[in-house]
RNA sequence: GGUCGAGUGGUGGAACUGGCAGACACGUGGGACUCAAAAUCCCAUGCUAGCAAUAGCGUGAGGGUUCAAUUCCCUCCUCGACCACCA
């Protein structure tokens, strides 16, 4: 009799839904698993197999973990703000609410159909008003707290289409739509100041057990470095200029300094606030090119690049040697970094040292690595961050470069030169966007008072519903030209006053959407406290590598924030992360369209079935690695799909008694899948599920108990939740077997009286021996010489030593 | 350039805490069933030599520690992911 999984499908599939039996139960008995996937944004183009593939492994733990009796929550819901659901609507003329709609519809059944347990009465979807009027809610609180502000920042705008565009939107250099090379610009915007809490997301790392590449790459990005910022004298004037270093060490071979084209000294120049004897002209040229180009273009192919400058005529004392340092301009030196001047030390430094030999600046060399080498400076050896000796450096002569960097920066401080600080590779977060499809930002301005929030009586502030969402030539919100909607009166004074048009980040809705799912209905709260104690933190948080910086950043500092006003229950959000992999093509190359080797799920699924879809994305490979879809592999995971319903249709009515060995191999293979569940090393599960069934075929029905079948039923449910639903109604249980629970594994039948053993003559492998458990290394000896085989490997041999391992191996030196 | 990770058969990948390398699957070869094909089932399958028993070699390269190394240490090579003129 052939499986067919299609009519299986359809028999199981509603009533699960209808019964409702993956609802969750905030009361239920059992310790609380809050196991949390990342939630996707709705594109028409519906779900992608990387989405089946992470859910899945959600699916799998939680179906797991509900067996083992925990009270489990898994919720699924929206991230459905975004710039392909705006560009889709304005292309086919359609409300971006109505293509939501739609496509948040189609997710949800395939979902359904690749049978995921979510409990979906806990839905929450980032555009429903009802969810973001939370979400401006936490931005009136960090404005409240003086955490956001507003600022003029450069965004990337493209010439061509006349609008403004998100980082996203750019690609390399590019806008993402026209092709054309992007420019900056600058607009004022909301800034949310996240560096405030850089040292908390250091620290906080510490409560959780992220996977350490997780928490490495979190650190990096924050990347908290002691500086020092030196002012030195302008040679023949009262300006000043101000660089900021990590290696003051090295100060003693600084033989210039670079400004970026944005500096402050620069704009003196121009102006003629400040006299030089250089061609003003030619460096008004440099610093309008240098200015023009976009910040992507100026960090495009970085090392290596002809460097580019203009010398400004000034120079500045270096106290350490009275050197006079001649003030260049470059565009490699970036404004937003540090104080936006550089001191160059070419001796140590790759870009220094290009810039130093395309504009034959001197050269001077103060740091020995390790190896004392001390030929001439090449790019490759000059760089020491580690470790290193101090020369031609007056008093720091001899140190180490760490020591030297400590003890020149206290004297530095002592003589009144410059100042520590601690600075940050991250930078505040920008949080408007010039689009129409995100949370308006609930401020308002009135020219009397200034920026205020909108009153929380008046949350939300709904988006209206346009004709129109195009992005406007001005660089600004389309909201903007709503009129009647900008109009609104002074919270604070009553007078006339305008609303903020601009939208937020799609981060801001993601950012604390798992505290949603607890409480989806609260109309007075984010969450009531008594259901954020009872579920958070959450205890397993799965997603992508390329979310590991900004999104779990982000939403880390918003409920670090959030826990600093009493408004959740613990420090950190999340307790354990994660980290899928990525499912390549069929060609071994990244799927996407223009390639054409996508792979739809739902293709697959009609071809082999809901189960061996979900067997096959678990068999695949690790659950963190990069693996090619293959469709052979495909194939051969529905084999055993339906070898599997095969011999359960043939040998169940005939079932008896377990024989030892049938015994042993089950229990052994429960202990694996216990384990192996519990930590997603999913793909060597199924690979023992295959073993146990290639062993059961091979055995007489009446070797083989009713509790054997059921066990391995029970077993197989959380990946394989259709067959494991039919086979458990076929062999007359009452529905379902997704509320039984963990079949459990009996010490007894992992361990025998004999085992054996391999023997190895000096190291190399000769035979096997059987010998009982706790045979002692004389048995085995005895045991060794009783084997003609290995009798003769030892014939006239002296033996020298024998090592046993007890159960393990033996060894035996001659 | 930085950070993190990975190199194992023809392929994807197994191997607990240093203890039989290659589980499981794909592919390939052979066979059964069939008029034939598909499907299914059975056998073989790391490489080299040999009819065979067997022997030698084998986890990116080289060295080391150990009775024993895919696993630990040192040097080097290659690939991948993320980040990047961050001073």
């Amino acid at each position: 009799m052939q499986y067919d999984f299609k009519e299986v499908e359809k028999k199981w599939k509603n009533r699960w839904y209808d019964e409702n039996i993956y609802a969750t139960n905030d009361d239920a008995k059992g310790e609380k698993k809050y196991v949390l996937v990342e939630f996707p944004y709705p594109s028409g183009s519906g779900l992608h197999v990387g989405h089946a593939f992470s859910f899945t492994a959600g699916d799998v733990y939680s179906r797991y973990m509900r067996m083992r009796g925990y009270n489990v929550l898994f919720p699924m819901g929206w991230d459905a703000f975004g710039l392909p659901t705006e560009n889709y609507a304005i292309k086919t003329k359609r409300k971006p609410q109505e293509v939501t709609k739609e496509n948040t519809e189609m997710f949800k059944q395939q979902m359904k159909d690749l049978g995921f347990s979510f409990d979906w009465d806990r839905e929450v979807n980032t555009t429903d008003p009802d969810y973001y009027k939370w979400t401006q809610w936490i931005f009136i609180k960090l404005f409240e707290k003086g955490l956001a502000y507003k600022d003029e920042m450069p965004i990337n705008w493209c010439p061509s289409c006349k609008i403004g565009l998100a980082n996203e939107e750019v690609v390399d250099g590019n806008c993402e739509r026209c092709g054309t090379p992007t420019e900056k610009r600058n607009i004022s915007q909301w800034i949310v100041k996240i560096t405030d809490y850089a040292d908390r997301l250091i620290e906080g790392l510490k409560d959780t057990a992220f996977i350490d590449k997780v928490k490495a790459a979190q650190i990096n990005w924050i990347d908290r470095k002691e500086w020092i910022d030196i002012t030195y004298p302008i040679d023949g004037s009262s300006e000043s200029v101000t660089v900021a270093t990590t290696r003051p060490d090295t100060n003693f071979g600084a033989t210039f300094i670079v400004l970026a084209p944005e500096h402050r000294l620069v704009d003196l120049l121009l102006k003629g606030d400040i006299i030089t004897d250089q061609n003003i002209d030619s460096i008004r040229e440099y610093v309008k090119k240098a200015r023009n180009k976009s910040e992507l273009d100026r960090q495009k192919e970085v090392i290596g690049r002809e460097k580019t400058g203009v010398f400004t005529g000034m120079y500045a004392v270096n106290h350490l040697t009275g050197r006079k340092m001649p003030i260049w301009i470059t565009d490699f030196v970036l404004s937003s970094v540090g104080t936006g001047a550089v001191v160059g030390v070419p001796g140590h430094d790759v870009r220094d040292f290009e810039f130093a030999q395309q504009f034959e600046l001197p050269i001077v060399r103060v740091v020995v690595g390790k190896d004392g080498d001390m030929s001439e400076i090449t790019k490759k050896e000059q760089v020491q961050e580690e470790e290193g000796t101090m020369i031609n450096s007056g008093f720091l002569d001899g140190l180490d470069i760490k020591e030297a960097t400590r003890k020149v920066m206290d004297y530095i401080e002592d003589k009144g030169w410059g100042k520590r600080s601690i600075r940050y590779h991250l930078r505040d977060w920008i949080f408007s966007r010039q689009h129409y499809w995100g949370e308006p930002i609930p401020m308002i301005h009135c020219d009397s008072c200034g920026w205020n929030p909108v009153p929380e009586s008046d949350l939300p502030i709904k988006l209206p519903e346009l004709d129109h969402y195009e992005p406007t030539d001005t660089g600004e919100s389309p909201l903007a030209k709503v009129e009647e909607w900008v109009k609104t009166v002074c919270p604070k004074c009553g007078g006339v006053a305008r609303r903020e048009t601009d939208t937020m980040p799609n981060w801001a809705g993601s950012d604390w959407y798992f505290i949603r799912y607890l409480d989806n209905g609260n109309n007075s709260e984010i969450a009531s406290m008594d259901k954020m104690k009872a579920w958070l933190p959450v205890d397993v948080y799965i997603g992508g590598d390329e979310h590991n910086t900004l999104h779990l950043l982000y939403s880390r500092f918003i409920y670090q924030f959030l826990y600093d006003l009493g408004h959740v229950p613990t420090s950190e959000p999340y307790y354990q992360r994660i980290s899928h992999g990525v499912i390549l093509g069929p060609d071994n190359r990244r799927m996407s369209k223009s390639k054409g080797n996508v792979i739809v799920p739902e293709d697959v699924t009609v071809k082999v079935g809901v189960d061996a879809t979900r067997a096959y994305l678990m068999f695949i490979g690790p659950f963190d690695g990069t693996m090619a879809w293959n469709d052979n592999a495909l194939m051969g995971v529905k084999r055993f799909v339906d070898r599997l319903y095969r011999m359960f249709i043939t040998k169940y009515p005939e079932a008896g008694q377990d024989s030892e060995d049938v015994s042993r191999i089950l229990h052994k293979t429960i202990k694996f899948a216990t384990d192996g569940l519990a930590s997603f090393q999913n793909n060597t599960v199924v690979a023992k599920w295959m073993e146990l069934l290639n062993f059961l075929e091979k055995q007489d029905a009446s070797n083989i108990s009713k509790g054997t079948f059921e066990a391995f039923t029970k077993m197989i449910s959380p990946i394989m939740p259709y067959i494991a639903e039919d086979l458990w109604n076929f062999m007359g249980y009452e529905f379902s077997v997704h509320q039984q629970s963990w079949p459990e594994y009996d010490e007894k039948w992992l361990q025998s009286d004999v085992v054996e053993i391999p023997v190895q003559i000096n190291g190399k492998l000769k035979g096997k021996v059987e010998v009982s458990t706790d045979a002692t290394e004389e048995d085995v000896k005895i045991t060794v010489f009783a084997n003609d085989q290995l009798k003769a490997s030892l014939d006239g041999a002296n033996i020298r030593k024998i090592i046993y391992v007890k159960g393990k191996i033996a060894n035996i030196i001659v």
